[in-house]
DNA sequence: ATTGTAATGTTATACTATTACATCATCGGT
DNA sequence: ACCGATGATGTAATAGTATAACATTACAAT
């Protein structure tokens, strides 16, 4: 068996090149810029690129930044694990952070709890200036 | 003078049509969706009920629902204020709820300080199913 | 070998949003 | 009353984001 079929939760060859784009990315990529980034490794259509994303998100591997329309490897696990994703996002220099802060996943989740919603998926943009450009 | 100058905070003609659309709908709605809905009042284009959204939202009349590109009315004046916005939105039915929360509110602004975020301005959207869904 | 399932490839299309430019209305100052 | 600045509007074209539909391939389990 190659290492393409996923069984469990390996990355197909796809999934793992769309993986390698946004891992080497600073910031949230476009789907598109993702399809161009990989244009040399044989990718031709954007739904090729929405398929290994989807599959990514779904295992916590990516998120994607609402607010954008783009998205961004996750690094950590505890977004996976708490169903929480948090991100503070510089309306200036662009520069997006994902958060990480068990406090505020925990709080989130009893508010969920609070507004009678099941199984929640929470996500939270904070839209502002970071330190570096409110000095300025 | 008429009704259409907006010299301080009067709704234009097509802000308010736009507007009425949303107070109308339970739900959010797409931007195509208005433009359909007002094209017996003249509109012709997106950018008509683009433009009126733009404005509407930056005087938090309307909030834009992130993970649906759709628009939904505000009524209340919380949101403004605090400069946060907060959904509850059921994967099943789709129902999308604002809601109002001080304490919440409060927590996450002190949140965005404590994350060097300046000036923040805080959308959260919780989705799940809702108590009607996931009792079925 | 056969068959079920998942991944992939490809084309076309649908949906969402903005650029660019022309026109019109209102307001303030002269 | 005229002028110029500003903001609202109209319209067409285009850019950017995402999915539907269908064909094909690869692998795994029986």
């Amino acid at each position: 068996m190659t290492q393409s079929l996923n069984t469990k939760n390996a990355l197909t060859k796809n999934q793992q090149l769309v993986l390698n784009v946004l891992n080497k990315a600073d910031m949230p990529l476009s789907a598109y810029s993702i399809l161009d980034g990989l244009r040399e490794f044989g990718f031709k259509a954007p739904l090729q690129v929405y398929r290994a994303l989807d599959r990514l998100i779904e295992l916590g591997k990516v998120h994607r930044i609402e607010s954008m329309n783009a998205f961004i490897a996750c690094e950590h696990s505890l977004c996976k694990v708490s169903d929480m994703t948090a991100f503070t996002i510089c309306d200036k220099c662009e520069k997006v952070s994902e958060v990480k802060d068990k406090e505020l996943s925990d709080y989130m989740h009893l508010r969920a709890e609070k507004f009678g919603l099941h199984a929640p998926k929470t996500n939270i943009e904070f839209h502002g200036l970071c330190s570096h450009c409110s000095n300025r």
